[in-house]
DNA sequence: TCCGTATTTCGAATAGTATCTAAATATTAC
DNA sequence: GTAATATTTAGATACTATTCGAAATACGGA
């Protein structure tokens, strides 16, 4: 199991992220974004769904990737506690 | 510079975030915290710092550390940003 | 069944991170 | 100036991450 902020740690990883709000992609059109090799992009997609934070479907020999958004409201409470002004402090 | 993400990245750095929180402590009330060496937690409050997570003031011999939100507002925008469900669609 | 396309897995090089103990630095008190 | 206290820096080691090229796998079509 793989943590979301370490999904999220990782420059290439969260482009990767970015993409995939648009619209879902095959592994190939996001590699194809990338100075990177196929490879590479195909171990941080692995990084990325071990953190559930993306989901993968499989389509004749493709394989698509989508944004898994439920993995990122937990990230989101915890920047949100961190971030919140404490109200009836003393 | 660290970045916000890497700074994050880390379970004991998050818990540091937690900590500070609630109020600013010294390195050493910091370090009492965790059953790590006080280099090794000195080592993640450099990295906190490096990635403006923590605001540092000297009061006579002792470190204060304090939370620092400006750049948690930034990480903030982009998991938004990513969880925004796309309104005006086609 | 053999081929082509899409993608992953393997093995290895390199770089970065977490951790420790011990030594160094900074500040204050005497 | 010397000592005491608080914290960091240095050096070492182990672990983890990023990246690549090459080989392996999976699927669908001829």
């Amino acid at each position: 199991m793989i943590s979301a902020w370490k999904g999220l740690s990782d420059p290439t990883r969260r482009e990767i992220l970015q993409l995939l709000k648009g619209r879902p992609h095959t592994a190939g059109e996001i590699a194809d974004q990338f100075s990177l090799s196929a490879a590479t992009v195909s171990h941080h997609l692995s990084v990325l769904k071990g953190a559930k934070l993306v989901n993968v479907d499989r389509r004749r020999q493709t394989l698509i990737y989508s944004l898994n958004t439920a993995v990122l409201q937990d990230v989101l409470s915890v920047i949100l506690a961190l971030t919140a002004s404490e109200r009836r402090k003393k």
